[in-house]
DNA sequence: TGCTGTTGTATCATAGTTTGATACAGTAGA
DNA sequence: TCTACTGTATCAAACTATGATACAACAGCA
């Protein structure tokens, strides 16, 4: 479910940290849920425990998961309940576009291709 | 048109090949265009020359720009006739998008919002 | 043809970041 | 209270990004 690419140029916790993220928004991860402990999940995906333990304390600081000393992380309740979406996300979302529609310019991929790619993602998702 | 942002956690060099990119895709700069030199442009973005032609280089390694010792560097003339949209770049694609939704989740920003967004931007575009 | 100013290239040094190693401390359960 | 498990803190090494600076190719003009 979680997965890194020890080739890819984004760093170990970034992956992570996008990984755990997606977890989470896509339900494969719920509110409450426990996760491997660190060291547990380090072993899987053979990296050090430490870049986990930092990975999931990232998260923490973004209120997405429960992290505390001694005891196992989990996801936060409330993690999903973002009541108010902040215009800062909707501007986030808008140049996650926009960088999108530029990857599919210059790939050749025309943006009625992407409207469908948006489609289907959604509702690959439910 | 080129711009950077000090603050920001993405590496000047990023920075600068995303907008470039940017430009070329939603037609500010056109293929056969020249851009500033690296110290000009460099000045103008109160950077060191040598980050810009870096980011130059990189660019000119994905087929985007024409750089050549001594000359100016200009838009690639094919820039943007990518024949055969990769597969590989689909699945590109696709990653960004499970991105952005993963985002909007988090944010509280629903789907239909995100395909009004997709459509908005899509419009502002051409 | 050769000079001059402009452009990108190459390489080294420094600062900052990421990752790993390892000692520490809190918690839960037997 | 002991033990096995959890995350935390901190230091060191490897890597990366940025800047400094010397170099070399091209273009234009005399």
């Amino acid at each position: 479910m979680i997965q890194i690419d020890a080739e890819s140029s984004e760093s170990l916790i970034d992956q992570l940290v996008r990984s755990i993220k997606q977890a989470v928004a896509s339900g494969q991860l719920r509110p409450g849920q426990e996760l491997p402990s660190a060291r547990q999940l380090s072993g899987d995906l053979d990296i050090h425990w430490n870049t986990v333990a930092r990975a999931y304390r990232q998260l923490a600081s973004e209120g997405i998961l429960f992290v505390a000393h001694g005891r196992k992380t989990c996801v936060k309740k409330g993690a999903l309940q973002s009541d108010t979406p902040r215009p800062e996300a909707i501007k986030n979302i808008r140049e996650g576009i926009r960088d999108i529609l530029t990857r599919a310019r210059l790939a050749g991929v025309d943006f009625p291709a992407v409207s469908m790619l948006l489609k289907e993602e959604i509702s690959a998702w439910n």
